[in-house]
DNA sequence: TATTGTTATACTCTATAACTATA
DNA sequence: TATAGTTATAGAGTATAACAATA
């Protein structure tokens, strides 16, 4: 048996679901029009940055996208683009071998400093240090729990008209 | 100038990002498989359900969707389910008054306990009471800061070519 | 003129399954 | 056999602009 959230949850969910979706909106808006990216291609640029050398389509996937063709297909537009290269690993012949161009760095370089100006703005600018401090545990430890949970199969079991 | 997001910011930023996904993933994994509803559909029918009478369409977009002809999509998506009707209205006859109907209704009570059961494992599993207290504390300050914010029409002073 | 809502259209994104190639 | 990645394909969703009708 399934018992309903109490108000403090029901209100806690819907504020979470309308914000994570107002933000997230907001940033797209940003990033489509300052360097015409999706959110998906920043955070995989952002990785590429980050790692300073290749990693591979699997690594790249981790926890940006649902579904490999899904990554071909933005890996492609990105490639498209010149933003990054794509090579045959020599370790594992299977693997392809992913690189930022000095070009992605450029744009990643050019869209951040207004993307963190957005999320300044929106996400942080109603909190104080403390709230900063107990937002980032709270959602660190919700992540760390999906991601644990039981892989993408987790779709409760069904049930046939029961009304 | 920018000045770059302190660690703390940057943590709380990402994990919001990457919870927010996964948990809007799966909830819509589960109404697909359950009731073969999109998220949206799901608002759109909680609200007319508590609404207990009708809603303009107007009314109804409110919050839950980016575009008038979303919501018009989404309606008629709904409508030919027959989980809800739409009828002209006496009072402003440029309005669509909105009704859930039985079927609907049906539904949407059909769905609400396995949608409540996922999001209590994925979104409170992990927390303490004081945790929601602060979730929803922080949520609803960021959401009601956004929903404050200028209009659609927001991203940030254009650059270009800077580099 | 502004507002409510729909339609037409074009585009983007996603996901499944089939496939190739290497481990 | 399992893993890495791509391709083909098909469907769903989104948004813009043009439109009709009422306020």
């Amino acid at each position: 048996m399934t018992s309903a959230l109490d108000p403090q949850e029901l209100g806690a969910y819907f504020a979470f679901m309308e914000a994570s979706s107002l933000l997230s909106h907001q940033v797209e808006q940003h990033l489509r029009a300052e360097g015409d990216l999706r959110y998906v291609q920043f955070q995989l640029l952002a990785r590429l940055a980050n790692a300073r050398g290749q990693l591979t389509m699997t690594e790249l996937a981790d926890g940006v996208v649902y579904s490999r063709s899904g990554l071909t297909y933005q890996a492609g537009l990105l490639e498209a683009a010149g933003l990054i290269t794509r090579a045959p690993s020599a370790e594992d012949e299977r693997a392809t071998l992913v690189t930022i161009t000095d070009a992605g760095l450029a744009l990643f370089a050019r869209v951040l400093p207004g993307h963190v100006e957005v999320v300044r703005s929106l996400l942080f600018d109603p909190l104080t240090g403390d709230d900063v401090d107990h937002l980032g545990d709270i959602m660190q430890r919700i992540r760390d729990h999906m991601r644990a949970q039981p892989p993408r199969s987790a779709a409760p079991r069904k049930r046939r008209s029961t009304g």
